[in-house]
DNA sequence: TTTCTAGCTATTGTTCAACAATCGAATCGA
DNA sequence: TCGATTCGATTGTTGAACAATAGCTAGAAA
């Protein structure tokens, strides 16, 4: 989807909206479209139109554009322009790099342990393979691995792993994900809790590590035929 | 490569520096004077003056400061203003969580092993505290500890890393710190560092844990005393 | 025809000046 | 002393201007 479509919707939520921080809320407004998939990796943000149509100064956008850039959202062409991120294969590695040291360590040295939001996703998950919905799996998944980043209690690693997710999130929008993806890895999910609530935390972690290295695998070999 | 096609990058670099990073380039020079400590915490970051001396509008110094608050180098009250971020109990406890967590993990799950940049970093620090230079001390500290985070091969875990010890560095300058704080952990590096060497990896993440938590706690008293 | 170069154009990078919004302090009245 | 009001300084945001750059286009050279 190119930026000419999304711009009536754009236009349609920037009507009477005053905010005190006008630079965040223009990004949060963007990352919204990114992360939905209306504005597919690769497109163009050009300053111009979106000023007009989020009603904000050519300065306030570019201050939107400084904080989407250092959360990998965007890339910046210097002279070039802003483009909504394209993970390559090699962001992909490091996507999972970074998530086989954080969601296994999370498993092994989190102290507190309240994972009624880890059950509620695995039955999101279970729900939506149900339905067929595949978004709703997609969903429920990255619900899940929230959760387990989210038992460090870590205001920063949180946001790293959120941040990770929604680099994952344009990954499947740049190229045809296989409908079945998440399915097979939902009762990994449930016994990587069990695992871990039976205590066995060294299990789970070692599951979720290989949980984790064959979705790279296969993800990587859908991005090669892309 | 011809000297045709170096002449722009030349011309780029000495000319005009400032063509399409300026903003960058300020947040750097900031970051540079925070990190120095030659801006104290707390310290008031008022636009005027900082856009006469470092030569650039405030719009442009204001990108800058989106940058560097995305890195908690800085903080921004509405209506207030930008201060140098003064770490409170609460940042120390999540900053150290955070390094409960990266560290240990870097020590259990990473694959490869070039050590020289630990073992440069033991030997600096040992040079340092013969010499009782207490800054020397603390940078060859925090080396070490980064170098643990390098072993990851993550460029996300590293800045984050870095971006932790940039605001460890906040800490010991909002507070009078001990002179000793490094010493005694020096030894302890050096014990972790062998463990790791010697295939016992477990144990050199419950050392790590360990070291981690009496630094935390002896910072924490140190911050309430003051 | 092809290729190369020199302008042209549209867009981004940066600055400036102005105004609105807001906070803190000084002031004033009880 | 205390609270409310006014005032001044600083930040938040805008619009317009100019500089610099990439890509395109048309024309010259082969």
């Amino acid at each position: 989807m190119t930026l000419d479509e999304i711009l009536p919707d754009l236009r349609r939520q920037s009507v009477d909206v005053r905010h005190a921080e006008t630079g965040l809320w223009a990004a949060s407004m963007l990352r919204e479209r990114i992360s939905g998939g209306q504005l597919a990796p690769g497109a163009k943000l050009s300053e111009e139109p979106l000023c007009e149509v989020l009603g904000v100064s050519r300065n306030t956008l570019r201050e939107a554009f400084a904080t989407l850039a250092g959360e990998h959202v965007v890339t910046r062409i210097p002279n070039r322009g802003v483009f909504v991120a394209r993970p390559t294969a090699d962001d992909i590695r490091e996507i999972y790099r970074v998530r086989r040291f954080l969601e296994p360590a999370a498993l092994t040295w989190s102290t507190t342990s309240p994972t009624d939001a880890l059950h509620a996703a695995i039955a999101h998950a279970r729900a939506a393979r149900s339905d067929g919905s595949v978004p709703g799996m997609a969903s429920a998944n990255q619900d899940f691995h929230a959760g387990v980043v989210a038992l460090t209690r870590s205001d920063r690693l949180n946001a790293q792993m959120t941040q990770v997710l929604a680099e994952m999130r344009l990954v499947f929008h740049s190229m045809v994900a296989d409908p079945l993806f998440h399915a097979p890895y939902i009762d990994d999910n449930a016994v990587i809790l069990a695992k871990f609530e039976a205590g066995e935390r060294a299990t789970a972690a070692v599951l979720m590590v290989d949980y984790l290295r064959r979705a790279e695998q296969q993800l990587l070999e859908a991005h090669a035929r892309a």
